[in-house]
DNA sequence: ATCTGTTGTGATTAAACGGGTTACACGGAT
DNA sequence: ATCCGTGTAACCCGTTTAATCACAACAGAT
């Protein structure tokens, strides 16, 4: 039996979500069970069972488990789709909260002086990096280029912030190095410039093989605001996901970024 | 200001999503500012100032802050909307995990993280980026690729810098786009190998006519550190000269510049 | 140059928390 | 009564986290 490690799996997640282990441990064992005591929780769980109690009964007030208060007490989870949909649920109802209270907020900002000329930040975490991507390609103006490989344009939300820009009259020109992919995006974005030249070779990975940094996404917009991203392959599941990512008109890697694409597009134009 | 207590719940609100106190508070913070330094952080948040920088780098591996890597550095939050959909996303995509794993009994799961940090920092001012230009040059182990307009190679501790290298066994590839400079480089540095192809193509102003950005340096050290500096004639007599400058071998912009050179080296070799 | 205040890192201390254990009181069954 | 399973509560101890301190690197001023 191999769901020794499945269940770690889930009592991580589950505390990744605010339970304690032995709440987590104490919640699994339920689901495994269809209902239990506290005894029985415990020989299932590993956790001692004078812990059970206490464990069960936070787990009750959070709603995930009934109790029966019988003589001993029987505890039951409730089933995993309602689970997962209450824990959703007080999930959005704290960002909601936590969103409002947020923009609530006075700006403490001391004194500052707004112009920013030349920038440059670092970005981790790949939910983050896409979603800055969409908010920078739904805030363009008049022109987006991009390069992507596969992976990074799979996300039904690119697609869909792209069409908005190009529905807003913004010039959009896609690239990638991979073939199929290009027919891919034509499918999805007929409006779209679909190019291919040297920009895009860059992020081929078969070009450069002892490189294990794979480029992912290349954005260019209105040929002021950049952002490069990367990914690399840790040996443990350990995602490690970077982007740079920069603006101002006089900022020398946006000039670059700038050349790089405007090559490209007179190069290569369409295929 | 009964912001007070906003603040108090915005941070329990995000400890409650898994940050520690630390860094919920900063956090907030910086969403107060629009931007700042550790130590106006630490003022705003009454989060000692010397700890600002550890809790500010978990918040930047979660992808909730962008680090500006200057002297001092400073710290930005990515937008309310962007963060509360970043951890949306990311709960929604731990819920699903949670509902298969415990509705399945099936495959098992490793665990993570080896850390490999990147930096990118911005350098203003032509003589510190010229001394930076030296310094990387003096340490470089193994190869030093380098792009130049004229203005940048007319300094003398330049060559000198090169030529030292050159002695100590260092690769050293020149590129630029005017054509008497390169007679200039290969008498002054008869061992470096001189080439031309499209990376230099992208300095010479000629090819951007309506760009007023000058690219006047691009640099690559052992292929794991860049630099790319830039030069804006401002109207009034202020020269604006900035440098982007980055290492470690996973960042992505590293790769690009890495893949440039090697492309160029490869197509354009010596000419 | 030297001096001075600031910035960033690391080590260290102290308190809080959580996991694990033990003591014990209660109630029903024998 | 005694015995056993149940439930409560107190405690111990290792880990984590908040908070402080010492210090090297650096920038800017003199």
């Amino acid at each position: 039996m191999d769901s020794e490690s499945e269940i770690e799996e889930a009592v991580e997640l589950l505390k990744q979500m605010g339970l304690k282990e032995y709440e987590a441990r104490c919640f699994v064992a339920l689901t495994r069970l269809s209902g239990g005591t506290a005894k029985e929780v415990s020989e299932v769980s590993d956790v001692p069972r004078t812990r059970v109690y206490d464990a069960v009964r936070v787990l009750e007030t959070e709603g995930l488990v009934e109790v029966q208060h019988s003589n001993p007490r029987v505890f039951r989870a409730i089933s995993v789709g309602e689970a997962v949909d209450t824990l959703l649920d007080r999930f959005e109802l704290k960002t909601e909260k936590l969103g409002e209270t947020l923009r609530g907020l006075g700006s403490a900002t001391p004194d500052e002086d707004a112009e920013v000329r030349h920038e440059v930040w670092t970005l981790a975490d790949g939910r983050a990096i896409a979603n800055r991507t969409y908010r920078l390609i739904d805030d363009a103006d008049r022109e987006v280029a991009l390069v992507v490989d596969s992976e990074a344009f799979k996300d039904g939300k690119l697609v869909e912030s792209l069409s908005s820009a190009l529905d807003r009259g913004v010039e959009v020109f896609v690239g990638t190095a991979e073939e199929d992919l290009r027919d891919d995006i034509r499918e999805n974005l007929p409006e779209a410039e679909v190019f291919v030249s040297h920009v895009e070779a860059l992020t081929d990975p078969s070009n450069f093989p002892e490189d294990d940094t794979r480029i992912t996404r290349m954005v260019l917009i209105d040929g002021e605001t950049f952002l490069v991203s990367s990914f690399r392959d840790t040996g443990g599941g350990g995602s490690d996901e970077h982007a740079v990512f920069g603006k101002g008109f006089n900022n020398g890697l946006v000039a670059l970024m700038r050349r790089l694409v405007s090559d490209s597009l007179q190069t290569g134009s369409d295929d």
